[in-house]
DNA sequence: GATACCGGTATACTTTAGGAAAGCGGTATA
DNA sequence: TATACCGCTTTCCTAAAGTATACCGGTATC
């Protein structure tokens, strides 16, 4: 049998690949600054204004202070938070989420909705199921 | 010398600590479902219509056989997208995006909105410095 | 002097994600 | 008979992500 004819019709390859792989780059930049177990949990606390580096470890359970103290150092690297010493002793250090950093708050949003959405689904056919 | 007064001003975590675990668990939710190195890929690829299993893997350059048979499935899991199998020889599948699978394009566009601005910029400040 | 807070680091470990390569049954093609 | 396509699966392996635990200098508290 011939596939060829077919598959012309079905998917058409040859239009989907390049536009494909330009919509791929810019996708997986984003995906590469937001993925990991604790960067958007951060992130999210961050948007609720400046955080102490103890705060954000007790607001988020589970968050060893390495991963902390790493994801952080990301953060600070991409330009989305910024890192305030203070000259006390012992020193105070705060996080805050830089303008830049806030520009992620309507894709936060977008995955919050998703998010939201997706749970009342999954929760709603686990209740049938 | 004391912070205690100084946290409750520059650190509201009272006000903030209900509310940010609130949002956790929706966006570590769409995370789940979109992190990984290929998953949003396949999901693109599929924006563009139906796709036969070689066909992803060809659009997708570096897709392992292993890696793509192991995230469909978790796309049809999650019923983001659908399997049909045509009883040729030798079989045919095309995979599919559900209706469901489509509600996650304004996401995605978030992603390529926000990922286009930071790649720009990247590469605007790398030019500089 | 013991304890507890702060902002982390260092070391050692486990777990997971992902990659490389081969192979399977079935069919068609040379 | 050999090769190549389809839609995968299996096995083995490495590298990265994440966890557990202890510790550091400094200060304040009991």
């Amino acid at each position: 049998m011939e596939f060829t004819e077919q598959d012309k019709r079905k998917c058409p390859e040859h239009l989907s690949t390049g536009e494909c792989t330009k919509q791929l780059l810019p996708v997986k930049d984003a995906l590469d600054i937001l993925s990991g177990k604790w960067k958007i949990q951060i992130i999210i606390s961050l948007t609720f204004g400046k955080k102490r580096f103890k705060q954000i470890q007790r607001e988020i359970p589970g968050l060893t202070p390495k991963m902390l103290s790493k994801e952080l150092k990301e953060l600070e690297i991409n330009e989305l938070a910024s890192r305030q010493v203070y000259d006390t002793s012992p020193v105070t250090v705060e996080y805050e989420l830089t303008p830049y950093g806030k520009t992620l708050k309507p894709l936060i949003g977008e995955l919050h909705k998703w998010g939201t959405k997706h749970r009342k689904r999954v929760i709603a056919s686990s209740g049938r199921g």
